[in-house]
DNA sequence: TATTGTTATACTCTATAACTATA
DNA sequence: TATAGTTATAGAGTATAACAATA
């Protein structure tokens, strides 16, 4: 006999999204990744970083929870690559103030148009269970 | 003005989902996968090595996304912790088969009931909104 | 003294290529 | 000849620790 439990419904709604993730060929955040030519934790920083933002490099570290020096390649990289750029800050010189360029806001518009891509399981679904399924969704994250 | 177009339902709902993972801190996947201190490959191996199952390693590294040579790796670990084991198959000598022990299984358990915790953003729905989303999922993927 | 960001370094994970043994 | 799995190796990404500039 199996021993396991019967899921209650936002897990089992978790354990299917997570699922749909795993289950994609490629996998999607590494592929989406690899065609930009930046890695996965960059790809994070790019969909983070809205258009007109700055933020500290002490803030990006916080938000990818990774250490602050590995920021600090990320940010060289795609510096060099004209998609950010780092401005001093007039209130505390030891800050880096990070915003995209206006050709870092395009690849961004780029990279996000192929991350949200809905899967096929997704795809699939009637308009009508789309639309649910996007009102639900909005409803989770407060909007 | 903004140049962003507007999304259809689909795409806003895979966006919001991705949204809700990338959001987490830490990270769901890397942050269970070290708990269990296991890459996050190997994670995603257990994730789908179901219990009684025998799998060759080509057809791991086929679902897996990646090449053989790490399958052996990642195999070579998880049978010296007891988790999983290697076992000729009778019909071609040079397969392993791919299977987990019982102790493999009972951490698979706690490793899925960690991943599979629904983020606040989905535990705070209504129960009813809840099991919408997860009747919807279910449909998605055709359950 | 504490903090921001950088540099130097070691470790992990990954793919590539060459290899063994089977088919 | 081709395939399954292994080994050796190099590259990318990461964290740790020590450092410089500033608070």
């Amino acid at each position: 006999m199996s021993t396991r439990p019967k899921l209650d419904a936002a897990t089992e709604a978790w354990s299917l999204f997570l699922g749909i993730l795993f289950d994609e060929r490629p996998p999607r955040v590494p592929a989406v990744a690899a065609e930009f030519d930046v890695s996965p934790m960059a790809l994070k920083m790019l969909q983070g970083l809205e258009p007109g933002a700055t933020l500290p490099m002490s803030a990006l570290a916080d938000r990818l929870f990774c250490d602050a020096s590995n920021v600090t390649g990320m940010v060289d990289r795609l510096e060099a690559r004209g998609l950010l750029e780092r401005r001093d800050d007039p209130g505390d010189r030891r800050v880096k103030l990070i915003t995209l360029t206006d050709e870092g806001a395009a690849v961004r518009e780029r990279v996000l148009a192929r991350l949200y891509e809905p899967p096929e399981a997704i795809a699939r679904l009637s308009r009508a269970d789309q639309r649910a399924l996007r009102d639900l969704l909005r409803r989770a994250i407060g909007a």
